[in-house]
DNA sequence: TGTACATCAGTGAACGCGCGTTCACTGATGTAC
DNA sequence: TGTACATCAGTGAACGCGCGTTCACTGATGTAC
């Protein structure tokens, strides 16, 4: 019982798909432990119904998983508010949305957002995560939709949205007992508050 | 040399004193490592100069020593805040003292102010600890701000302050690479944003 | 068509480690008589 | 003033556990001849 029994090895040539089973077991149990100090090589083999060595043949050791287990749940993140936050609708329309999609994806996976930004986890520097996309994204956007914005107001904007809903994911999650308003109410208050619409 | 050889037992009567050493101790940890679930007995009891069996003089199991040493760092936490928020002066300055008390803490103590609203371990229900008072204070200091606020918008502006002093702190430790405004001008914003002055 | 061999995708036993907790103990200090 | 004893503040050895990692291995599948 400590592998499942009735698990196939795959076929000759395809052992690569391993590695992809095995982020996909962490990421997991990522999400139900909220702390990558938790994961265990033992666990994530479990629940990949494999043995614990069968790791070694994709990483070279622990951490290496769980490094890649955390980029690639990054990514998901970050390609879910990429793809809320593009479209031809107008630049406020356009940051509501992706608004709505960072709160979406915390609430779906809250204790796996708390890892993708927690301090004691650092950023990865692997080139295939590109970290600032999202964040440079909102600037931009906050730019489109006030053009005589300067740089540096944009980015102060930026840095007020992004804290706001950081942290009211956070909070929320950590405090569910407090009357939460929903993340429709929140984010059309947070850009009320941040982001003052055009005259007209 | 697991524990200091120095350490002289406490006097006759005195034996109590450990208790506060252990929960300082731990308390440092925990601000060392940023997770409860990482203190270990052994640790705890290494850092204070002490036994590991040495824990069980005072807490029935190492749960109890976690749970006191959470109390204590959120206690001192609210208190700070209240101390800040407290004196003669107008609403809106004492706000904005609290305010910059909050992120003072969070500035000092990192990980520890991460332990404390972490999700991953739920408020205290000891009766020691008042969970409320600090965002009952922020509520009521937003309605002396503005006499004529309706209870649901003062709770939902607490909310939007609360969150983005949160997510402030919790971003600016995590992402330090990233322009991050002043404590003092974030504040300054974050009061434009949610809080109007009043007329005159 | 048959067979020897290489390759591949894993497994299972074993290691040393730190952990939380238990149990029996030690040795200094106060107290009763 | 002396002594037997109780109390107090701890200690140290030992337990069983899950951990990350190593090493030698297995057994199915493809390939060369």
């Amino acid at each position: 019982m400590s592998t499942s029994p009735t698990r196939p090895r795959n076929p000759r040539g395809e052992g690569g798909r391993l590695r992809e089973q095995l982020v996909q077991a962490a990421a997991e149990l990522l999400d139900e432990l909220g702390d990558a100090s938790r994961l265990s090589v033992r666990a994530i083999a479990r629940r990949a119904g494999v043995s614990p060595t069968a790791l070694y043949l994709h990483f070279p050791d622990r951490e290496a998983l769980v490094t890649a287990t955390c980029d690639a749940c990054f990514t998901a993140f970050n390609d879910a508010l990429l793809a809320a936050a593009s479209g031809d609708s107008d630049p406020r329309t356009r940051l509501e949305a992706m608004g709505l999609a960072y709160l979406a994806f915390t609430e779906r996976q809250p204790a796996l957002y708390a890892v993708i930004f927690s301090a004691r986890r650092p950023p990865s520097d692997s080139p295939a995560v590109d970290r600032r996309q999202g964040f440079a994204g909102l600037v931009a956007l906050l730019r489109e939709c006030d053009p005589a914005l300067g740089e540096d107001e944009a980015h102060a904007r930026a840095i007020a949205v992004w804290s706001s809903l950081h942290g009211f994911a956070m909070l929320r999650a950590a405090r569910p007992q407090i009357g939460w308003p929903s993340a429709e109410e929140f984010v059309r208050r947070t850009l009320a508050a941040h982001v003052p619409r055009g005259a007209g």
